[in-house]
DNA sequence: TTAAAAATATAATGATCGTTCTATTTATCA
DNA sequence: TGATAAATAGAACGATCATTATATTTTTAA
């Protein structure tokens, strides 16, 4: 991936998850991004294909965090619940951009839209993986999902530490 | 409120959450409302006005709904979880329309965000009212809002099961 | 019936949207 | 150095955006 090409997705995922993919015209992301308007579809087919790099760029990010906090301890539902909280605090409080873009784009045969439905059923096999069944895995991650939603509006190391002890309480080790 | 200015706020309102804020023009809403451009002006100041008109009609809904589940119920937390699972299965999957108008509105000092922010404080206080510490109305509100978000992927009915199971299990009663 | 109010159709504003085209410049590397 | 590739600036495309202006019609109530 050549710099231009990566500083394209860098600042798109940051203009797109700070306000929106359709709020977010291609002329910012290259004005900010410092790169020529044909460069960007140089690179990408369309707009579209742009979200969709950013989307899987985004997801890497987040399954490699997860997997190394799983690798290094022995309570695993512990593990995701502190790497989700990292990661939450890593970033601006503005939801889970895989959802909002899911709900941008809400036809359910879109292309981002099967990208984002595939990346949710993605982080519940990875929970089932770690040895839990269909129904904790669903409680899991309905925990992680409402930690990201309670931290755009409460402080998310409050958000963090409710999250851990709920996941510590309610999934079975 | 007079029809016309009702039959815009309700297209406004289903599209909005359907498709976003951004992505729906007004032309595209007083069509389908069959109402003229110039009396969905005449009604709202602006876009804006129109969206902060949405978000007012629709809280009105969620807490009547909410008050309507504890008021005939001994267990607050199962009522508000089983309220807020009729609310879920009662529209399509899209997330929580007031987080996605926050989210399309990132500045908080715009009046969207400020609205947003007032209401998920406001829900936190109707549950502090029904006799939740502070704790506990946050671990509460924190399985609402992961059940919003998990029910965009997983089948709501699944969702609502496992809402109302953790919400028992985890909130003191 | 008549006056006031509400709603209408149409067009224009200036701005921005995603996308495409052309032509020129810069960078890469043999 | 010279050839190839990458990136650039700038304009144009047709479309849509929120908003405003004008003028006409329809509805409502006295």
């Amino acid at each position: 991936m050549s710099k231009k090409k990566q500083d394209l997705v860098d600042h798109a995922e940051s203009l797109f998850y700070n306000h929106g993919i359709h709020a977010i015209g291609l002329k910012r992301i290259v004005t900010e991004a410092n790169v020529a308007l044909m460069t960007m579809y140089n690179h990408f087919e369309s707009k579209e294909d742009l979200v969709l790099e950013v989307l899987k760029q985004r997801e890497d990010r987040y399954f490699d965090l997860l997997r190394s906090h799983v690798n290094t301890s022995d309570n695993q539902a512990l593990a995701i619940a502190r790497a989700h909280s990292e990661w939450l605090r890593s970033s601006r409080q503005n939801g889970c951009m895989f959802l909002r873009a899911k709900e941008e784009y809400s036809d359910p045969t879109h292309p981002i839209n099967t990208y984002v439905v595939a990346h949710k059923e993605a982080l519940l096999a990875f929970v089932k993986k770690e040895n839990f069944n269909h129904e904790d895995a669903m409680r899991l991650v309905l925990l992680l999902e409402g930690a990201t939603s309670l931290a755009e509006v409460v402080d998310v190391d409050e958000v963090a530490t409710q999250l851990q002890s709920m996941v510590t309480t309610t999934i079975g080790e």
